[in-house]
DNA sequence: GTCCAGGCATGCA
DNA sequence: TGCATGCATGGA
């Protein structure tokens, strides 16, 4: 892959494995919106971007060096070999038909707040309403950087909101646990960068002793917003694929558990 | 009207 | 340790 800096954009040539349809619409980020140009736009760390993808051309518009270097690069997972990944991946006879049909699904690198707060949400809930939630949170609570597009509220500043105020958002009965971890967070009872450096076993631990917080929720967590690629989170969905696995996962998802979840995710949500 | 969604806390055995 | 139950909301 080749990176350039052109006249404010950011010019990726020779991408492989990146198909950014699936990727910002396969139920690990919430908050990405396409464009009729076929680009799309959001908001992560604080940072909007437009990405547009043409053949194996990306090109992130009117973002700086600095932001693709701290935030997009890692973001976007563009430094990891993908290519070598679904190939590994396709040693499992059922999961290779679904890399070749779904190819391009990487996962996000997101903030461990947001990921940790948006996968509360999403508990016992649907893809469409968990967006609309997040939407009115970041509405309510975020900072415009763009027009129409906001930044995640901190913890700060939910930290200040009562039970009532995240129940008027139409999160249900999860109001109580958020309303509980944004107090955590800000009160520094969570040190996030510390789950990250723990080995899996132990960030998961760490994850489970917070209110509102299971182990498809942990794992999910961990997955998008702390690193773990071989978190391995197991909804309804995956409840179903994992008939097909009866004696357990195939040695080539070993350290890639999530990735493969991901692919099988997609699969089970469009053909089962 | 019933069922379901990227589940979890709680109570009870 | 494992299992049953209640839980908010909105779309199908």
């Amino acid at each position: 892959m080749d990176v350039k800096f052109i006249q404010g954009d950011v010019v990726l040539e020779n991408v492989k494995c990146l198909d950014l349809d699936l990727t910002l619409d396969c139920g690990q980020a919430f908050r990405w919106e396409k464009q009729r140009d076929g680009s799309w736009s959001g908001v992560a760390k604080g940072v909007f971007l437009n990405i547009i993808k043409n053949g194996d051309t990306v090109i992130l518009k009117n973002t700086t060096k600095e932001n693709y270097e701290n935030i997009w690069r890692g973001y976007f997972d563009f430094d990891r070999d993908y290519v070598e990944i679904c190939n590994r991946l396709k040693q499992d006879s059922l999961l290779a038909p679904t890399v070749d049909r779904y190819y391009g699904i990487r996962i996000l690198n997101q903030d461990s707040w947001e990921a940790l707060c948006t996968f509360v949400i999403s508990q016992q809930n649907n893809i469409k309403r968990i967006k609309g939630i997040i939407d009115r949170l970041c509405r309510a609570y975020g900072d415009e950087v763009q027009g129409g597009y906001y930044t995640f509220p901190t913890a700060q500043r939910l930290s200040s909101l009562s039970v009532e105020d995240f129940e008027a958002l139409g999160t249900g009965y999860r109001a109580k646990y958020l309303e509980r971890l944004a107090k955590d967070v800000a009160g520094g009872k969570i040190d996030f960068e510390k789950i990250k450096a723990l080995p899996l076993e132990d960030a998961r631990k760490e994850l489970l002793n917070i209110y509102g917080v299971g182990i498809k929720v942990a794992n999910c967590a961990l997955l998008f917003g702390f690193g773990f690629y071989d978190a391995f989170p197991v909804d309804v969905w995956m409840k179903r694929v994992m008939e097909y696995y009866p004696n357990g996962l195939p040695e080539c998802f070993k350290g890639i558990e999530g990735i493969a979840q991901q692919y099988l995710f997609h699969w089970a949500r469009n053909n089962l």
